[in-house]
DNA sequence: CGGTCTCTTGAGCAGAGTCAATGAACGTGG
DNA sequence: CCACGTTCATTGACTCTGCTCAAGAGACCG
């Protein structure tokens, strides 16, 4: 099952794929807000999120937080971490779900001494460092509306591409709260954000799940262009 | 030449940097302001900085533009086009200076064939993406003046890293625009943020060299904890 | 049923942006 | 060596986006 999630999302042979199915792994269950990876802690296993979302964050002196990055199903939640000796950051739980671990050395064995492995992984990497330039350019660099709209655009994307249901609306498990660290910004305007874009015809909200009723004039809205999320390598 | 600063970073063998060193490149004069890679393009080569400064950057389409990180001598300039295979970013030369370029199938080859050389580039990868994510922080919740303190910080840490003399100044030589680009902010309002930390006595400026008269309330100012750059493993 | 977390909304404030004008520095060609 | 044009830095006046503080309403849970 866990490496469905990766042969799926980066061609490799069925002789690759069992290769990395071998590895020796752990399943484990996680609750909602549960700490996954803590900043400055030296890390001795790789995971990735089975069911369930992530979300990487760090926090100011003051105790400011900046989400830098969520994870859906398939993605690794501490690549980082492979040759890395210390966290730079923390990964924390956004829903209950499922990860599964994998020691870092065999990891590592794996990855310097099979080719089509590495590279996949070199792909996961990299394409997380373009979503992590496109943020920058989101939070820079665009208003509150528009950085609200991206997100909900990037997001809808990514699961459609594994493959969860999106039609018309999804549901992003997301507190407002959360959803302006993400952006930069606070609740209160995130809450005054969504209304705007809900005036504005393009979504519409029950709890957390969103009905986007205009995804052309949303993308619009998001200076949306989803060449960063390089979907044609993942 | 190109390889001492590989080897340099990295702790290779001398038989690895050999190997490193053996890759066909081309040196290559740059001027300030010259475009070295464009979004959308599809890339030939890598290439890193052998001497001079350049920087990436994103555009909104409304033309508004994001820096969303500088590369100093040594750092590479283009690894992300290693596996990728369509730019999602532009690279600008900050500076005149010189870069040294690699055909990519060769260097994928070494990557995936020479564990040492793969590690020593999978690490400068990873740090890259560790750099994004505090300019995440740093953009998405600290305020214009910790901003400025910051890049102030990191770009003297990884200076003298290379073996350049700072000792209380050094030279930053950005624009206040272009300052402005990095840290999300105006030219007109990064003018009047470096006079208050002028007026702080934090540092004081002659052209576009930085002389710092307080390091430790540059960096307190800053929020500056330099474990996101991974010293000890350039 | 009470407690907690989240969402909503209003009023007032402030950090950063916009617009505009002036001056300093620098490179170029005559 | 100087005149000129361009780019960059500086400053003021005014605006506005997004923040702070605060309070109330739902929703959910034990």
């Amino acid at each position: 099952m866990m490496s469905r999630k990766l042969g799926q999302h980066h061609n490799l042979s069925d002789e690759d794929r069992a290769q990395f199915a071998a590895l020796p792994f752990v399943l484990r269950r996680v609750s909602a807000s549960d700490y996954l990876v803590r900043e400055s802690q030296v890390p001795e296993k790789c995971a990735f999120v089975v069911q369930g979302y992530t979300y990487r964050q760090k926090l100011t002196v003051n105790g400011e937080r900046q989400i830098v990055s969520m994870q859906i199903p398939g993605d690794f939640i501490d690549l980082q971490n492979l040759f890395l000796r210390q966290s730079d950051h923390n990964v924390q739980a956004l829903t209950n779900g499922l990860v599964a671990e994998i020691a870092i050395p065999a990891l590592q064995r794996v990855v310097l001494t099979n080719p089509a492995i590495g590279k996949a992984l070199w792909i996961a990497t990299l394409i997380e460092a373009s979503m992590l330039r496109e943020w920058l350019l989101n939070i820079g660099r665009r208003g509150a509306p528009a950085r609200l709209a991206h997100l909900l655009c990037e997001m809808a994307v990514r699961m459609k591409q594994v493959g969860m249901p999106i039609e018309d609306s999804y549901e992003l498990p997301m507190t407002q709260e959360q959803i302006g660290d993400a952006l930069g910004l606070t609740s209160v305007h995130v809450n005054r954000v969504l209304r705007e874009l809900d005036r504005r015809g393009l979504i519409s909200r029950s709890k957390r799940r969103f009905h986007v009723s205009d995804w052309d004039g949303l993308r619009q809205a998001a200076d949306f262009n989803e060449r960063y999320l390089h979907l044609d390598q993942c």
